[in-house]
DNA sequence: GATTAGCACTCTGGTTGCGAGAGTGCTAAT
DNA sequence: ATTAGCACTCTCGCAACCAGAGTGCTAATC
């Protein structure tokens, strides 16, 4: 990215700024009122266009205020505003909640989608910490009736899979009992790849019963983004850039067929740090007036991702700060208990 | 409710039809010429004012064609329309998808959700079925590490919930089976209630272990409509009563405070057969344009509920059928697997 | 050479006025 | 009881218009 001169920054600052607040172009006059410059609007004027040529502003029309262009924000968000962080007293109301809240991983993840969304005013998504690949801890095998069972799944990732069994004959819950103790003994520790690799002397019974336990591990594995629980639809389609009813509709089509991957390139995540995405940067095109501000969190193994959805006129210091916070707290959560 | 004069009756069923397919206001003109009927313009108007005298129907403003009111939704609901049911076809259709699907409740109930939104073209509900009160079937705690471990509790509803027990010392995975297996001969059957009306000797272990179980069964009964799965938001706010952005926002408000019991009088829905609600019968401001077709599904003990939120205009005779047939569908996998 | 005052120009958004169109309610005739 | 006829009402789209905001350019100034 090209460097400016130093007022001309200060400009596109004071632009975009005012533009975040007010949702309304802003303009020369506007912007040596409001903050008490020494020059003239016309000097303004002149670097207005300047800018604008190097293709950070925008104008709605001509003779309407100045509009930052998506490269206007990056150039914000890469080195004009300044990193900041939550207060003290923030962190500390988020952490309460959290100590408040039941501790049961499902119940971490909904808070976090509701602060964030809260905290940002804008729509949250989190996706639940999984490893790349899934390992095998416990089974369990409860009779229902004597065809049916319940089989239940616990991975290392500590997420209880479900999945009923049918059997061709009438089973003892003595059979099942023996099974699932065969499968505990023999496949601890062990990934759905390593599994399959290994050849079992199993009953009948047996086979069944790790076929459903292969195909819930795979079907875990191969999801790679998970659909992610999302909060504060309200605060986004609330803004005023969509206000038009269409444009509202083509945000919640991209959210509500859950495949978000494909709408946002989130192969441009960093493994560390918080990425920001901004408008046209995403793949749809309902999505060029919106950012995304996302990280990952967790650890090596068994991570998830965070982040918050918005217009690309969004409070980007903000957002990263409040992302960045609740990572470390997911993360911190997310290590205690994994160990 | 009132009987009306036959062709008054006509005249309404006329005016909703085509107001539901044209969300446009119905003149008199319109009907004689679009459904040839035999009588002038004038007679038709001198029956509208009638209907509208006896609250059937309304206008906008005066000049406009003649919209129904609820009470003329009612009428049509419940005298007007013919009985609809969906084509053998369709069933079929709708079947084979289930058939394909994994044999897992959530997978089902997604199924359920996303079939309905389709078909009926609006936003569907399916609240996961549940008894009003659970019953203990089997806990299994897996040791984690020496000082954690995770309690995983399946009731005889069949949802498999997890929590994690921190201990005061460390345990070992051979206490744990000992606390685990009493537990299971003690409970096997039992509500909360019953659980906590009986005197056990625990160990201290025991006594922690069993609380948790009691936490979450105690949970799980208290919430008693558990929130829903949402599929479709899309289709009902693309309607036309919605294209102003503030009433979309309305709605999307209801929706998003996850309590719908709050805007939609629950206690309205009987226990056999689809329900239907109109318009200001609902609690809440925002959902004065909107109807919702509901039923319950499942078995007594065992039993959820499965509907569609639409605009008042809303096809009733398509959303009832194939409410009732979805739900008919999802009794009987609940029937099949829970016994 | 950079800055600025001055000014003509452009574009939007709100207001007004108007005519066409759709639909009504009423009256009087059938 | 029905209907033809008609005056009336209200919406909607369109054009005209104006005020306001903001621009870009030129020429004077520091």
């Amino acid at each position: 990215m090209a460097t400016l001169t130093e007022r001309r920054a200060a400009i596109l600052q004071l632009i975009v700024n005012d533009y975040i607040d007010n949702a309304t172009p802003v303009g020369s006059e506007t912007i040596v009122r409001k903050y008490g410059l020494k020059v003239s609007p016309a000097t303004i004027r002149n670097e207005m266009v300047k800018l604008e040529e190097e293709g950070y502003l925008t104008q709605p029309h001509t003779s309407a205020g100045r509009v930052p262009s998506d490269l206007g924000y990056r150039y914000y968000v890469e080195t004009l505003m300044g990193e900041e962080d939550l207060s003290p007293d923030e962190k500390r109301q988020i952490l309460h909640q959290f100590h408040q809240a039941a501790a049961q991983m499902d119940a971490w993840l909904d808070l976090a989608a509701a602060v964030l969304a809260r905290s940002v005013r804008n729509l949250a998504l989190v996706t639940a910490p999984r490893s790349p690949r899934v390992h095998f801890r416990h089974a369990e095998i409860v009779s229902l009736e004597s065809y049916l069972a319940l089989l239940v799944l616990v991975l290392r990732e500590v997420h209880a899979k479900e999945q009923v069994l049918m059997f061709p004959e009438p089973v003892t819950q003595e059979e099942l009992w023996r099974t699932a103790n065969q499968l505990n003994e023999e496949l601890a520790g062990l990934t759905a790849p390593e599994i399959r690799a290994r050849q079992l002397e199993l009953t009948r019974l047996g086979q069944q019963a790790l076929e459903a336990v292969l195909r819930l591990m795979e079907a875990e594995d191969s999801t790679e983004f998970p659909s992610p629980r999302l909060s504060g639809l309200r605060n986004v389609l609330s803004q005023p850039e969509f206000s038009n009813g269409e444009k509202m509709l083509g945000v919640l089509d991209v959210l509500e067929e859950r495949n978000l991957s494909r709408a946002i390139p989130l192969d441009r995540i960093a493994e560390e740090g918080v990425t920001v995405i901004i408008g046209a940067e995403n793949r749809q095109d309902a999505m060029r007036e919106c950012s995304v501000v996302i990280t990952r969190y967790g650890v090596p193994g068994w991570s998830g991702t965070l982040g918050i959805l918005g217009p690309t006129r969004m409070h980007y210091p903000r957002a990263i700060s409040t992302v960045r916070y609740l990572a470390s707290v997911l993360t911190e959560l997310v290590d205690r208990w994994k160990g």
